[in-house]
DNA sequence: TCTAAGTGCGCG
DNA sequence: AAAGCGCGCACTTAGA
């Protein structure tokens, strides 16, 4: 990428200090310095005023949180743990690199929450490497890169670019934090789970408690044992093989209604109860940390607080501070969007054109309702084969055989053993030893018919695995670049006057328009009222800009579903 | 008393 | 009891 910023590598100097290396374009080392620890943040942000700087560091939370925690704030960096693990990886790469060995590069981050001091670096805590072995490893990733397949540089450049910037705004979101009101919250949880009594229950999980026992005629039963509930639901005459919600609703029996709702309030309660509220939320926001590239496919994973798994019945709490709004956006059937572009299948781009995409599904003749055209999709995109999904694919598969084929020969990849990659180089993890090993079993003349069967559905598991593999993570990808994009406009819009409209907490990031969430393909930007139009506009500029940036002019659009409102609920 | 595995359910 | 991908978390039971 030819870029006009300066690189600056950082890493752990002589003891209580920190090495920086100026670099030229080679990625040469032309200057060096080192400041003492706890002069870095005031040192990085002097570089940034001066102007554009990519720091190039062993990873994003041990350096950034530390830096976030002073105040500092910056616009590029190159996590080289999380390009190492695309790079070392990639199929595009080639092996002799210096990438595929395991070294220290390969260990996991350290937990940011430890490390929001640089008392954490000055004590030795965090990554080992010291400023010379990241120049070393840099220049490592630099010429793998370089070198990489033909046509794939630009790519995987776009992808450690875009996976760094998704560190830094990983880090960001925990700072600033999700705005919370847990006066919202608790009033939902006194209306839905009734008044706390100490010691026990709150009373109306005791009320659906009391209902079962005495539909079930079975006073002591312990409802939190599946083996117990089991057994008690078969002396009762419900005869089901699990405890789950569907197949207890497949039963007409005075116990079930309430059983029902004894498991959802118990999950309320439990999941997302008082307890929760006084373990999250702080100071009216709710940080979760999040753990990008968490997810093999690339999309982030969460640690903590269950930040991908709020349930849509709390989003009453989410509440913008006074004087702010929330401006919330997702984009309408990611996945399949990006199958289409993918594949270049324009008949399917056609369909997603400007509207529902499952609508231009059944006016393309494909199927006949959206119901089923959504049901279809998914079926092709998850590998369904039986039941109503699996029987729709092969309608969709007749309409758009460009897209069906794409995931379909990425399922027969992975049933043989191979990998994938997504549309920016992310390449799927290799077959286990164990998995060879089943197959050669299986392929043997002395196999058993239960070789085979195990051997069939291992590999019949990976393909459905590839098959989401590639959709998923380039869905991941286009999310990366809609959030780097976003956040370079967000940070564009001046800052509004502290005193007129101050946040209740966070960093001083969070005084101007800033993204306050991040769930796979949806977002939420935490902002001052008056400039919600213009966040609104960044919102839908940078998604436009993301389907540019993957998929140059081929014609596929990526329409939002947007809101600005105090709070985040979706209708 | 600890850990691992099973079950179920929340999210995309 | 899912079918059909990817997660995290709470709770229980089995096993060491």
């Amino acid at each position: 990428m030819a870029s006009s910023s300066v690189e600056v590598v950082l890493g752990r100097g002589k003891a209580g200090e920190v090495a920086l290396f100026d670099l030229d374009t080679s990625g040469t080392a032309v200057s060096t310095s080192a400041v003492a620890v706890d002069a870095l943040p005031a040192a990085v942000a002097a570089r940034e005023a001066d102007g554009d700087v990519r720091w190039i560091w062993s990873d994003t939370p041990t350096w950034y949180a530390p830096l976030l925690s002073a105040g500092v704030r910056v616009r590029r960096a190159w996590d080289l743990r999380l390009v190492h693990a695309i790079l070392r990886d990639a199929a595009s790469v080639q092996e002799d690199q210096g990438l595929r060995g395991q070294t220290s590069w390969d260990a996991a981050a350290g937990a940011s929450d430890d490390l929001d001091t640089l008392f954490a670096l000055d004590d030795g805590v965090g990554p080992p490497e010291g400023a010379d072995a990241a120049l070393a490893e840099y220049r490592r990733q630099r010429s793998a890169i370089a070198a990489a397949a033909a046509g794939t540089a630009g790519s995987l450049r776009l992808l450690a670019a875009a996976e760094s910037a998704g560190a830094l705004i990983g880090a960001e979101l925990h700072a600033a934090g999700l705005p919370w009101s847990v006066e919202a919250h608790a009033r939902l949880l006194d209306e839905q789970l009734g008044a706390r009594t100490p010691g026990g229950l709150p009373s109306r999980i005791e009320d659906a408690a009391s209902a079962v026992r005495s539909a079930l005629d079975d006073p002591g039963v312990s409802l939190d044992s599946q083996p117990k509930l089991l057994r008690a639901l078969h002396r009762a005459g419900i005869l089901v093989e699990s405890t789950s919600r569907w197949e207890l609703s497949q039963h007409d029996h005075p116990a079930v209604a309430p059983l029902i709702a004894y498991k959802k309030l118990m999950r309320l309660y439990t999941a997302n109860g008082w307890a929760w509220m006084d373990e999250w939320v702080r100071d009216g926001r709710f940080r979760p940390v999040y753990v990008p590239a968490g997810v093999v496919t690339g999309r982030w994973a969460s640690s903590g607080g269950g930040a991908l798994q709020i349930p849509r019945q709390l989003r009453t709490a989410v509440c913008a501070d006074p004087g702010w709004t929330l401006v919330t956006a997702d984009v309408a059937q990611l996945e399949p969007r990006v199958l289409a572009a993918m594949a270049r299948d324009t008949a399917l781009a056609a369909a997603a054109s400007g509207r529902d995409l499952y609508a231009g599904v059944v006016e393309a003749g494909a199927l006949a309702t959206r119901a089923e055209a959504k049901m279809a999709m998914l079926g092709a995109m998850y590998g369904a084969t039986t039941g109503e999904s699996g029987r729709l694919v092969p309608r969709l598969r007749r309409t758009f055989p460009r897209a069906m084929g794409l995931v379909d020969e990425a399922a027969r990849i992975g049933e043989d053993g191979g990998r994938v990659s997504t549309w920016l180089g992310r390449t799927s993890p290799a077959a286990g030893e164990a998995w060879r090993t089943l197959q050669s079993r299986a392929s043997g003349t002395d196999a058993s018919g239960s070789d085979e069967s195990h051997a069939r559905r291992a590999a019949r598991d990976r393909g459905r695995f590839t098959r989401n593999f590639i959709v998923q993570g380039t869905a991941a990808e286009w999310a990366l670049a809609w959030l780097g994009d976003l956040r370079t406009r967000l940070s564009a819009l001046a800052p509004v006057d502290v005193a007129d409209a101050a946040p209740r907490s966070g960093p001083a990031f969070a005084r101007s328009p800033h993204l306050a969430f991040f769930l796979h393909d949806e977002i939420v930007v935490h902002t001052p009222l008056a400039y919600a139009e213009a966040v609104a506009d960044a919102v839908r500029t940078s998604a436009a800009s993301a389907g540019r940036l993957l998929f140059g002019e081929f014609p596929i659009d990526f329409p939002l579903d947007l809101k600005v409102g105090r709070t985040a609920e979706k209708e």
